[in-house]
RNA sequence: GGCGGGGUAGCUCAGACGGUCAGAGCGCACGACUCAUAAUCGUGAGGUCGCGGGUUCGAUCCCCGCCCCCGCUACCA
């Protein structure tokens, strides 16, 4: 399941990260869901795969509606100038997703109503009601521990400051409590669905600590997908918000093309807090409706920003593409990917990024690539030196470069993107090791066929490391690549391919500037 | 309170049927080299592996107790 079939056909693969709510302005979390995700599904594509990659926005709720209240503008319109802040954002990050959905799209309409039907037609859809701490101006329910009571006695919602009451309401409620067992089991035959592990045990041990049936629909407001046949409700929150993952492949036309192609998908990206509503939740529906569940739901972490030179003066929380714009992108992406352990927590720093900036791109690789294409265009004609016999040393550093597809596949298969990364970098580190040892600026007088034979090698993993560094620095690598006499994509079919001999190199410069401060 | 995870070099973390398991990276110190982006290479730094017991020929890794830290413990997404 690792490897694209040899038949010359390409296999699906279905991969999502959640749907923002565009409530705020997105910040360092959500671009760090973008990235790995896109570093997944570039992967993916360059590995042979026929990829499938959504994103969008979740713009339904009560708290959109209040924040355009607050903005003066109708929810609509409001939702939409911030959703097309995500795209902006997303596009700027170099995110190649094939749809993003707005859970306002028409198509999205339709699937909830259509999944919403489904789950009903299965008797897990009754009408009971809801009850809760509600603020007729905010025309919302508040939970217990948003609420607090005033100095006079009055309870009020800590945020708006409104008055609220114990109020209960008609709602319409899923049977999730029907779904504990056949959930349980889930966890248990397919230990894959939920990762990390964690997250997984945690899960379990809330649904094994008993499941109560979930309100799934709010007749307080109207901003939201309707509930057939009753257009006095709308659906609340996650019917409507999970099914993004089945419009995006055309539900509920289970028939077409791209739903049999691409559902299920093969991984959901999310943030480890929305886990038990893809790990539960999700699945629960799912198996209501009928349809296939997913393969596998991946929580990340959490960033802090533990640094202060990089956040504003003003404290803001830092904005992706200025963070972009400090370092690179694809010093930023790489430093996301490889900085943190993906399923955990971190937090980054100024101090972190240009470690990173410097000593893993700039020295490791930058320089690597730099010190050996410049002898090949001093020292060689500036074309792809031809090997001579090769040494031991020659064939213990080309036998690290051939286990590194496979390893990379593994780790990309299990979301371990920083193990992905820290695999290429040992081989850098080997490869620096094994220049510094045979010394080549040394051959190039006393032996320069050894001289060529230990550039040739050398370049080699360049191109090795530089075409499976792609789904992270696109651009970047395209250049190393480019100056390897390479297209500026490659997919991972070419790693096969040793550079030709007497090819042509374009004159080297460099691809990682170091950061120095100003 | 319950369930789960964790406390290992200055920092971030690996680690193992219990017996080269005391490690990596960064930082730091010294040295080498000069092809290269003040890059690269080598060496070192001597951390009670949270605390106290126990099992064992032997435990950082097993058991018991204790002290801290973190996550989850449902309808904001």
């Amino acid at each position: 399941m690792t490897s694209p079939g040899t038949d010359g056909e390409r296999p699906p693969f279905y991969i999502t990260t959640a749907i923002a709510y565009p409530n705020a302005n997105p910040h360092m979390g959500t671009a760090y869901e973008y990235v790995s995700t896109d570093v997944l599904a570039r992967f993916k594509r360059l590995d042979g795969y026929d990829v499938r990659f959504l994103t969008g926005t979740d713009e339904h709720g009560i708290k959109m509606m209040q924040a355009a209240q607050r903005a003066g503008v109708e929810p609509a319109e409001f939702a939409r100038g911030n959703s097309d802040k995500f795209e902006a954002m997303q596009r700027g990050l170099g995110i190649t997703f094939d749809r993003f959905i707005r859970t306002t799209d028409p198509d999205h309409i339709e699937a909830s109503q259509a999944i919403w039907r489904a789950m009903e037609a299965n008797g897990d859809i009754y009408l009971g009601s809801y009850s809760g701490w509600y603020s007729v101006r905010d025309e919302a329910y508040y939970t217990e521990d948003e609420t607090e009571v005033r100095e006079d006695g009055v309870r009020v919602a800590s945020a708006s400051g409104t008055e609220v009451s114990w109020t209960e309401e008609p709602s319409y409620f899923f049977r999730l409590s029907a779904y504990q067992d056949r959930l349980l089991a889930l966890y248990e035959e397919h230990p894959e669905f939920v990762g990390p592990d964690v997250r997984r045990n945690e899960v379990a041990s809330f649904v094994r600590s008993g499941l109560r049936d979930l309100s799934i629909s709010r007749s307080t407001f109207d901003w939201g997908v309707p509930v057939p046949g009753d257009p006095a409700h709308v659906m609340y929150v996650w019917v409507d918000a999970l099914t993004n993952y089945l419009t995006g492949v055309g539900y509920p036309d289970v028939d077409s093309e791209r739903f049999r192609r691409y559902w299920p998908a093969d991984v959901h990206i999310i943030g480890k807090d929305i886990i038990r509503f893809h790990a539960v939740y999700w699945p629960a529906f799912l198996m209501s409706a009928g349809i296939e569940l997913p393969r596998r739901v991946f929580a990340h972490g959490f960033l802090f920003d533990r640094g202060k030179k990089m956040s504003k003066s003003d404290g803001t929380a830092i904005d992706p593409l200025a963070f972009a714009e400090t370092y690179g992108l694809d010093q930023m992406r790489y430093f996301l990917c490889r900085e943190f352990t993906y399923g955990q927590d971190g937090s980054y720093s100024h101090e972190a990024v240009v470690t990173r900036i410097n000593a893993d791109l700039a020295n490791e690789l930058g320089n690597l690539a730099q010190r050996s294409l410049s002898m090949v265009a001093k020292n060689l004609g500036g074309v792809v030196p031809t090997p001579g016999e090769l040494t031991q040393e020659d064939r213990a550093l080309l036998g690290r470069l051939e286990p590194l597809l496979e390893e990379s596949r593994t780790h990309i298969d299990g979301q371990q993107i920083s193990v992905y990364l820290e695999g290429l970098w040992a081989v850098l580190g080997e490869t620096n090791r094994y220049f510094s040892a045979q010394q080549p600026w040394v051959l190039r007088t006393s032996d320069p066929e050894r001289m060529a034979t230990v550039l040739s090698v050398t370049l080699e993993v360049v191109r090795t490391v530089a075409t499976l560094v792609q789904p992270v620095m696109p651009t970047a690598a395209g250049r190393l690549l480019t100056q390897l006499g390479l297209a500026e994509e490659v997919p991972f079919a070419t790693l096969a391919t040793p550079l030709a001999p007497g090819t042509p190199l374009p004159a080297p410069s460099g691809v990682f500037p170091r950061y120095v401060e100003e």
